[in-house]
DNA sequence: GTTGAGCGTT
């Protein structure tokens, strides 16, 4: 048997290249991945249907009715393949309660789900507890679950995190500074006001008041767009940049963000326009952050966690 | 009044 040309296209729509087969009548797989990278075999159009070629180790089989008689595309792996399942991670628990052990953390946290590890830290000399700790869920839903929201555990609300030993700083990308806050911006504002432009999973205002905040978003992707942009949230001309600290961000990198160097004027955003009336009395919003203590508690922590 | 509390003896 000599050699032919196989039309191969990399997708049913796409233009064939012709390939070469081998003496013995096969196509080489890797003949196919020469031109269309990552493919993993090869198919074709049979009476409507798509068929599958037979594929021995690095070679393609012709269809019964030999090579000629048909076009044949690529198959890829699946891009949504079986895709392994976020690993839990270690999970910080912090502002527990002097007097509360792990049995104590353990029994809150397992409602949430199985848990593989509860340590309470203490010192090493008195056995008094640090008032942190951390967890270890079994299922990633459940440390889902438990991240982001606040937590009343004997009396006090604590908050879960991934540790920042643990984070790579990848929480840095997703966070945002906002600066020239007011007192009449709360941390329900900012997440209301930020929420439209992507999940906000973080808020943190400082108490007693200082004229900034930080919000986290889920997606790196939407903090990183809004840095350098100035938005009107109830009135207030307030200021977003990267949360690092200040000596880390001056940089030409910044000022091409605030638009200062391209000769742009700098440009303020209000997002809804009309949705700030200047001194509306914020509320109604316990349906969004069901877990916010609001006044329900007495609550120094100067911050508040959503979802 | 523009940069956050606290982060792991093994």
């Amino acid at each position: 048997m000599s050699i032919e040309y196989v039309l191969v296209s990399e997708g049913e729509q796409d233009e064939p290249i012709e390939l070469p087969t081998e003496e013995d009548g096969s196509l080489l797989l890797s003949t196919v991945t020469a031109q269309f990278a990552g493919a993993s075999g090869l198919k074709y159009r049979a009476g409507g249907r798509l068929r599958g070629l037979r594929l021995v180790e690095d070679r393609v089989s012709p269809p019964p009715g030999g090579w000629a008689a048909h076009r044949y595309f690529c198959a890829f792996p699946r891009a949504s393949a079986p895709s392994p399942r976020p690993r839990c991670s270690d999970l910080i628990v912090l502002g527990l309660p002097w007097k509360t052990g792990e049995d104590a953390v353990r029994e809150y946290f397992s409602s949430f789900g199985e848990l593989l590890m509860v340590q309470v830290k203490r010192d090493a000399k008195t056995g008094l507890s640090k008032g942190f700790g951390f967890i270890k869920f079994a299922e990633y839903e459940a440390q889902l679950r438990a991240l982001g929201r606040r937590h009343m555990i004997d009396g006090r609300w604590c908050d879960v995190r991934i540790p920042n030993s643990k984070d790579g700083g990848a929480a840095a990308h997703r966070k945002v500074f906002v600066g020239r806050c007011t007192e009449s911006i709360t941390a329900d504002d900012l997440r209301e006001y930020f929420g439209a432009f992507g999940q906000v999973t973080d808020v943190f205002v400082p108490r007693p008041f200082r004229a900034f905040s930080f919000v986290t978003f889920l997606d790196p992707e939407v903090a990183q767009s809004l840095c350098g942009q100035d938005h009107i949230i109830k009135g207030v001309s307030v200021n977003i940049s990267t949360a690092s600290p200040k000596r880390e961000r001056d940089s030409r990198s910044q000022l091409l963000g605030w638009g200062l160097l391209d000769g742009a004027a700098p440009r303020v955003y209000s997002w809804p326009p009309e949705a700030w009336p200047a001194h509306s009395q914020h509320s109604g919003h316990a349906a969004l952050a069901p877990h916010t203590p609001h006044s329900a508690a007495p609550d120094t922590k100067p911050y508040l966690k959503y979802e």
